[in-house]
DNA sequence: TAGTGGTCTAGACCACATC
DNA sequence: ATGTGGTCTAGACCACTAA
């Protein structure tokens, strides 16, 4: 691995005149890489911290701190006694990294989802937007119905580029979509915005929903990104918030 | 700083039976609780990294440790070549950590705020629930009205235990007000949570947001906490929604 | 020039998991 | 018994800031 500056006992660091990376940065983007070419499959085991070290020709310190910093990232698991793993995204724990909707009292049951339609078209205005996508673009569309102990209560409407996602139409959707972007596509989501607003329903949204037209709904726009922060994918969805809540937490 | 177990080259580290902590968790631990009881205020600089190893009794490693996780948590922040600070939350990025609108279009203007009401009276049951307080005890509810661009946009009431604000009712309040609890209360808030619904904005509530009644709005219940994480803060906002939004960004 | 935090290393020991 | 990650230490050098 080579020095761009920085400190170290056994080293050659010298400071360059521009632009300073630390050592454990250009580790971590190294081991980065490696995750976003699927080197490593979800759930297989990394070599182990001083394997890594001995390979890249750094101390087990600074691998240890980049590999510290991929599972900050939620990227890798690391388990005490048995090592590194890479990241799934199919337990419990990770479906409601991504689901912010919870029942106003107690519990939480796993949503429940419905397709109501899956279609290949070319992408609307809107989508070539939200995925910085080309005027020639195509998408695969699908609209879905949640419910959440059995009552209906999200409406979604996903698009993804049709050429990340070679037959994903004829694909048997699960209930958690990203674990099939990862197993199926190596597509690894690693972070979503979302912009909510408070939206009046629309006729044929509200009767999907089996509530009146004109019934308030949270409208929830998410881009989510993957590890090279390329937008893969836009949802939009309309909640109905009577007996759920949005649940953000800030630091 | 006593050893509960863990290694150490130097130190006569032993496993207990049960219960096991690590040094730097009781360095943060101790810092955490100096920083609660106002031994050091916001934007004074803490001693170095080696005057804290030396008076703890543990290793400069173990210190730093300590505080990258406090200033993690945003309670320190440190400048190379300068010092470790504590957090001082009025700059401009501090505000943004708790206020989450945007509007839709680029731009960021802060919010202005106007004070419609401040009384001191008996909590209400619900004041009672979010704050964790006794039947007898009393609250200041603040109701404000915030607006973006000129624009009045959020409507919230703002309740607090009297019994940790003395005063408070008679203070000039501040746009950011939780730089205030900190500065003359000696209150600060590490973490918050909100739970987000859509609904239709009451009569009263419309006509001072200038809207129609039954506009939708976003509905906004934050509990902030503060470094013990006691509930001391309840606020309740009404926003609209149309020309902004609430941004959320997962990991 | 001196002092601070930031990086890097080497080595020790501990807790945990597996065989 | 062995190998893994987790903790702790000691010491070196670098980058940054301020006097």
């Amino acid at each position: 691995m080579e020095r761009s500056g920085g400190g170290g006992a056994g080293g050659a660091g010298r400071g360059d005149a521009v632009g300073f990376r630390p050592l454990y940065r250009q580790v971590y983007d190294t081991l980065l890489r490696r995750l976003a070419d699927a080197v490593w499959q979800p759930g297989q085991i990394l070599p182990s911290e001083g394997q890594l070290a001995a390979e890249l020709g750094v101390s087990q310190g600074t691998v240890r701190k980049a590999l510290d910093a991929l599972t900050a990232d939620s990227l890798l698991v690391r388990r005490q006694g048995r090592g590194t793993f890479v990241a799934e995204h199919d337990d419990k724990q990770s479906v409601f990294r991504f689901f912010k909707l919870r029942p106003d009292a107690g519990g939480a049951g796993a949503p429940q989802s419905h397709v109501l339609a899956i279609t290949e078209t070319a992408a609307s205005v809107d989508e070539r937007d939200r995925l910085a996508l080309v005027r020639s673009a195509r998408v695969v569309r699908c609209e879905r119905l949640r419910s959440l102990d059995g009552r209906p209560c999200v409406l979604e409407t996903i698009s993804v580029p049709a050429a990340l996602f070679p037959g994903i139409a004829a694909c048997d959707l699960p209930n958690t979509l990203y674990s099939l972007y990862a197993s199926q596509f190596g597509i690894t989501i690693a972070v979503a915005h979302e912009r909510l607003k408070a939206v009046m329903l629309p006729a044929r949204e509200a009767e999907l929903l089996g509530v009146a037209s004109g019934t308030p709904a949270l409208e929830v726009d998410r881009v989510a990104l993957d590890l090279e922060e390329r937008p893969v994918e836009w949802r939009l969805s309309l909640c109905l918030t009577d007996t759920v809540h949005y649940l953000s937490v800030l630091r």
